[in-house]
DNA sequence: AATGCTTACGGGTCACGTAATGATT
DNA sequence: AATCATTACGTGACCCGTAAGCATT
């Protein structure tokens, strides 16, 4: 269970569609299937309801994952983008050293 | 950057040591080294002082990491051992089937 | 038959350990 | 020389795409 396999489960859950969340990540259909499987034995349930082809839909504990799962990512991405700007910074512009 | 990475560089920052950060995740020395670096190349700075070998120690931008991603990593942990635990609870005891 | 999810299969990448090296006390 | 971090190198695991399969409209 790494960061991608969220990533794949957010973009499933906001997409309700295997083809474009695969679009949405530069993944293939085939990939988004594979993760979210594995993410359903790792969870020991099922997240997404199959029964129409038209529309799948998350099952409850699906839209409470994704509930929980959501800003917790986010304040990852943004920690992350946080100190990658202040990396940026420091060694650009500023006093004129890196000391 | 995955997952495990954070987990090497959380473990790292809070035993400040890389044996110990080693053994605390039941990883080898040389791997906690192979990780930070490549974090340290993807954030485009030093996170670790390695000043003097008896103690290490976090540059600036790497307490301010570790400020940040303790919380986040920490809420999707929590996120996970839920669905964990909802599964679990779905599938053994309730009201006798799964639908 | 067209659309859309799943399964089978193979390959390239990388996480990881072991071993060797380097630096500091 | 003992301790601790880094570098070199090989291997097993897994991410991922392509292709084939299966179900529904």
């Amino acid at each position: 269970m790494e960061l991608r396999d969220i990533e794949i489960f957010l973009a499933l859950a906001e997409e309700l569609h295997f083809g474009r969340a695969a679009q949405r990540l530069h993944l293939s259909q085939a990939r988004i299937s594979q993760s979210i499987k594995a993410q359903e034995r790792y969870y020991g349930a099922t997240l997404v309801d199959r029964a129409n082809r038209r529309d799948i839909r998350l099952t409850p504990l699906g839209q409470q994952l994704h509930a929980d799962l959501r800003p917790a990512h986010r304040a990852l991405l943004q920690a992350q983008e946080r100190a990658r700007r202040v990396a940026a910074d420091r060694s650009g512009a500023g006093s004129g050293n890196t000391f």
